[in-house]
RNA sequence: UCCUGAGUAGCUCAAUGGCAGAGCAUUCGGCUGUUAACCGAAGGGUUGUAGGUUCGAGUCCUACCUCAGGAGCCA
């Protein structure tokens, strides 16, 4: 057997071949030439002295042909005894075949291997099926499996698309500190941690007062950032650690504030549709869904009595199992049915004050609701955008820190933003991990992010 | 925190209280168009941990551990 060992380096790889360098994604430019792609090998099949491998390189998989008697015998022996996701640099010609899943072949002409996984020690994760605790415990190892690969690309481009719209908005970007002194909504759990000799410092949980002071600056702001909580949630739809982008704006009200979360989430599904097509059939996603958010029209908007009716007549129809009791929030099931009657993302505004945050500005028409609104995605994902107007006036956002029992100390500088020229202001938040779950249709967060941290799991 | 479920070969799972099994993976052999290929063979086990019931426990009981799904809370 050929013993293939470490022999290549990265800068000598260029003068192995006189091919074009090229990935597999952009390999259909080079029908009928020779290539060069660096790789691994995804899979290896076989048929007598036919060899069938499977390459991949982060941007997509290609299948090599190499019959025995077209190369030399140690390339063929060296390819038949090679291991799973050995890493390999592989030359050849690139052939359409209309028996290619992507519609390219490769008739390999010479591979160097750059490291052979030993037999001894085999490439744990197979190709069947696998449970969730192994493949969270190889998780390093399974984001190279083409769909969780396609998922981490349409990640990116949504992490882009969404900073994009805000860049070309006129937005600045402000980002918050991570370690914060107390915790911004006061209620939920935090990650502590001791910060020097006395005192104790928290990892943010949401960057949304800060960002209101830096609006104050600069007018139209947003921060991207990861967020952290210690609630103990486990759910398909709960990370500990999360990442959130956080727009805010002076002189917007609740209407604009919509507006705002309207064009945002549909330029990132286009942004997505427009790059992704390929990864989002690998992951299994039915675009068709996503072609509706784009699509003419604008999202629906429904107030919090308006839902509530809507839940109402769904649990006398049977449709939901607990009856919706007005003035509470929407359960997750609540919220499954209000978004499963719409194709487009549903704007849920004007919530009961009470069972909202200290800092929303009361309705004006009606103060015992908040000017806010949960954006739900469709099929079920739940609510993917959280915002609201904020309070403007100094005395009443004094009295609802009191009211809610928040150290005063910890928000005189949040009191001094309505102090000093104090304007009306809104802005929310979205998870990326949602949103990412949404549009590839993902039955979990934890394949919505490289290192998934939740509940009972920090590891890798 | 509460409710529910699951832990058996490297992985995915079977096994009426009565001999510990299969598929995949690994190793060896076969096959010139395979698509998680297929065919043949071999190796591979402290059944999560600790007790208990029983002639006999993977199976029944108790406690604990780990993981998963859901509720609440949230993005």
């Amino acid at each position: 057997m050929a013993e293939p060992s470490e022999r290549v380096n990265l800068w000598c790889m260029s003068t192995v071949s006189s091919a074009p360098l090229t990935t597999i994604a952009s390999i259909g430019q080079y029908e009928g030439q020779s290539v060069t792609l660096r790789g691994w090998l995804y899979n290896l099949r076989s048929s007598g002295k036919l060899l069938f491998p499977t390459f991949r390189d982060g941007t997509g998989t290609i299948q090599g042909i190499v019959p025995k008697a077209a190369v030399p015998e140690e390339l063929f022996e060296t390819l038949k005894n090679l291991t799973l996701e050995s890493s390999v640099v592989v030359t050849g010609k690139v052939r359409a075949d209309s028996r290619a899943p992507s519609g390219f072949e490769l008739d390999v002409e010479d591979v160097i291997v750059t490291q052979r996984i030993p037999d001894e020690t085999p490439y744990p994760i197979q190709l069947k099926e696998a449970g969730v605790d192994f493949l969270m415990e190889h998780r390093h190892l399974w984001i190279r499996t083409p769909r969780q690969s396609a998922i981490l690309r349409v990640r990116a481009t949504i992490m882009r698309a969404a900073a994009e719209y805000f860049d070309t908005n006129g937005f600045f970007r402000t980002d918050p500190p991570i370690l914060t002194p107390n915790a911004c909504e006061g209620t939920s759990e935090l990650f502590e941690m001791e910060y020097f000799d006395n005192d104790k410092a928290y990892l943010t949980q949401s960057g949304q007062l800060y960002i209101e002071a830096t609006a104050m600056a600069l007018g139209k702001v947003y921060s991207f950032g990861p967020t952290f909580r210690a609630e103990k949630s486990k759910t398909r739809r709960h990370l500990t650690e999360f990442w959130m982008i956080e727009p805010e704006v002076t002189y917007l009200e609740l209407d604009g504030l919509m507006s705002l979360a309207e064009g945002f989430l549909t330029h990132i599904v286009a942004r997505v549709l427009e790059a992704h097509r390929g990864d989002l059939k690998v992951i299994g996603k039915d675009v068709t869904k996503l072609e509706a958010i784009t699509a003419p029209g604008e999202f629906p908007r429904l107030s919090y009595d308006d839902a509530h009716k809507m839940l109402l007549d769904a649990h006398a129809k049977g449709l939901i199992e607990n009856a919706h009791v007005y003035g509470d929030d929407f359960g997750s099931p609540d919220e499954t049915y209000i978004s499963n009657q719409f194709e487009k993302p549903v704007m849920v505004h004007r919530y009961p004050a009470e069972v909202k945050a200290f800092y929303m500005q009361p309705d004006p028409l009606d103060p015992t609701r908040a000017l806010c609104v949960d954006v739900l995605a469709p099929e079920g994902y739940g609510e993917i955008i959280g915002g609201s107007q904020r309070v403007d006036s100094y005395d009443l956002l004094k009295s609802r820190i009191e009211q809610h029992g928040l150290p005063m100390d910890a928000f005189q500088w949040y009191l001094d933003l309505r102090k000093y020229g104090s304007v009306p202001h809104s802005g929310f938040g979205m998870g990326i991990e949602r949103c990412v779950a949404w549009i590839c249709g993902l039955e979990h967060v934890r394949e919505t992010i490289p290192f998934a941290r939740t509940l009972n799991r920090i590891y890798p």
